[in-house]
DNA sequence: ATTAAATTTTAGATTAATCTAAAAAAATAT
DNA sequence: ATATTTTTTTAGATTAATCTAAAATTTAAT
C-alpha cells in the first residue's frame, strides 16, 4: 500500500509538523530526505492522490489523520526496534538508528504486536523518544531542557533531542546515560555554561550547547 | 551493492542449482519470481555484469563464488530471522516465512552476528533447515525421506521439504513436529501410504505425498 | 535433415523515484 | 509599488525493474 519510500516521506513530514505545528515547507522536507525540492513536489502530489497529506501548491503539507496513522506507525516499529536491540542484542544507543530506519519498513502487524509485548511493552526507546501504542497514542511526558534548569536544581536525565553518533557517544564517555541524576551546581553567565554533579558524584561541565539537547525532568530532593 | 531485488534473484538461483546441481534454466527462475522470462533475461545480464553470476546466452545460469556468497548471507539471515520469530516471539512454524522474507534483506553484519549469539548459534531453522555460519558454511546433515524408511524402523524427524503453511498445519494437527520419533510400522504396497506409531504412542496414517516431504534421521531403538 | 515446438532473448513501453534546468509564484527589500 | 531574491513547481531525462509482443535460438519430432 505505502511504499519504503512514501513511507519515509510520511515520517519526516510528521517531524517536522510536530516541530513547528504548521504547514511543513518543501524545502523542510528536502533537506531531510536527501532529495531535491523537485522530487518533493512530485512527491507530496502523489501523497495527496493517496489521502495521505493535504497539499495545495505552494501552501506547504500536512498530514491527514490517515497519513498521520501511516507515519506514527513506522515510528512505532523504528522505536521498538531500537529498544529490541539494545535491550536484548547489547547494541549502544548510538549504534541502532540507522539498522532501526531498515526495520521500521518490516510490515506485518503480528510482528510489531508480538515484538512489544516480547519487550515488555516499553514506553520509551533508548534516547527517552516515547513509543505510541497501537492506536497510535503517545506516552505523555513533560520533560525540559537541561539549559532551562536553575541553579540547585536535581534532576534526572529522561532524553535526548539530537541523536548523532558522535553525540550520544559523547554523552556516553561523560558518564551521561538515560535515568541518571544530575544536579545543576552552577551556571557560567557569559557562555551560560553548566557546571554539575552526576549521581555518582562526579562533576562536570557542560555547554550549553549541549544542555539544550539533553532532555531533563525535575525531581524532588 | 546488491538490491533487495538482486538479493532474492540470487537467492532463486541458489535454491534451484543446489537441488539439480547444473545451469539454471531461465524459466525456472522467472517462475520462483514470479515474474517473466523477459525480465529474467533482463536480470541476468545485469547480476552477470557484477560478477555475481556466470550467464551465457541460452545456455542457462550459475552463481559465481561471489554470487554464492552472496546467497547464503541472505538464506542466514532467513533462517536466523525464521528462529527468533518462533523462539522468541512465539510464532507457528508456518506464519514465518513470508515476514523472514522481509527481514531476510536487512543490511547489518554486525546485526546477524549478535542475533546469531542471542538465539544460541543454532545450526537449524524451525522447518529442520540448515543455517549456514558466518563463512557460508552449511552444517552437515545426512537424512532420508521418510518414504524411504523401510518397516520396523525407528527415526527422528529432522526437517520438512515442503514449507506452505497448509502442509506445516496438517504435520503440527497430526503431532508431527520436529524432533519427534516416528516407527514405521506398516507399508502399504498398492499407494505406499504408511502407518506408524509416534513419540507419544499414538498411530497414524501417512500418505505417500506427504511422507515424501518428511526428512528423517535413523535412530537406534 | 527438415519441420515444428518450446525456450530464450531483444525491442519497445511503463511505473516509481529521482535528477537538472527553466518557469512560475511568493516573500523580501528597496 | 517595483524590483530582487527565494521558494516552489513544471518540463524533460535517467535508472531500476517490470511487462507484452516479436525475433532468435535451441530442442524435439517427424
Ligand atoms: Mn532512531
Ligand atoms: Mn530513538
Ligand atoms: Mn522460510
Ligand atoms: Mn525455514
Amino acid at each position: 500500500m505505502t511504499s519504503f519510500t512514501e513511507e519515509n516521506y510520511l515520517k519526516i513530514i510528521y517531524k517536522l509538523s510536530a516541530e513547528t505545528d504548521s504547514e511543513v515547507s518543501t524545502n523542510a522536507v528536502a533537506e531531510l530526505t536527501l532529495t531535491k525540492a523537485a522530487s518533493v513536489s512530485d512527491m507530496l502530489r502523489k501523497l495527496s492522490e493517496k489521502q495521505l497529506v493535504n497539499y495545495q501548491k505552494y501552501q506547504g503539507v500536512r498530514l491527514t489523520e490517515l497519513g498521520e496513522a501511516v507515519a506514527l506507525k513506522v515510528i512505532r516499529k523504528h522505536r521498538l526496534w531500537e529498544v529490541f536491540l539494545v535491550e536484548k542484542l547489547g547494541f549502544n544507543w548510538d549504534e541502532v538508528h540507522e539498522i532501526a530506519e531498515q526495520l521500521e519498513h518490516i510490515d506485518s502487524e503480528e510482528l510489531v504486536e508480538r515484538l512489544d509485548e516480547f519487550l515488555g511493552f516499553p514506553k520509551f526507546d533508548p534516547h527517552g523518544d516515547p513509543i505510541p501504542d497501537t492506536f497510535g497514542i503517545m506516552p505523555e511526558l513533560r520533560y525540559q531542557n537541561l539549559s532551562e534548569i536553575t541553579v540547585g536544581q536535581s534532576v534526572v536525565m529522561v532524553g535526548v533531542s539530537e541523536h548523532s553518533a558522535t553525540f550520544l557517544q559523547y554523552l556516553a564517555k561523560m558518564g551521561l546515560t538515560l535515568g541518571c541524576h544530575i544536579v545543576v551546581k552552577e551556571l557560567n553567565d557569559f557562555d551560560k555554561s553548566l557546571n554539575v554533579k552526576l549521581g555518582d558524584l562526579s562533576n562536570h561541565f557542560i555547554s550549553h550547547e549541549v544542555a539544550k539537547n539533553l532532555l531533563v525532568k525535575s525531581v524532588k530532593n
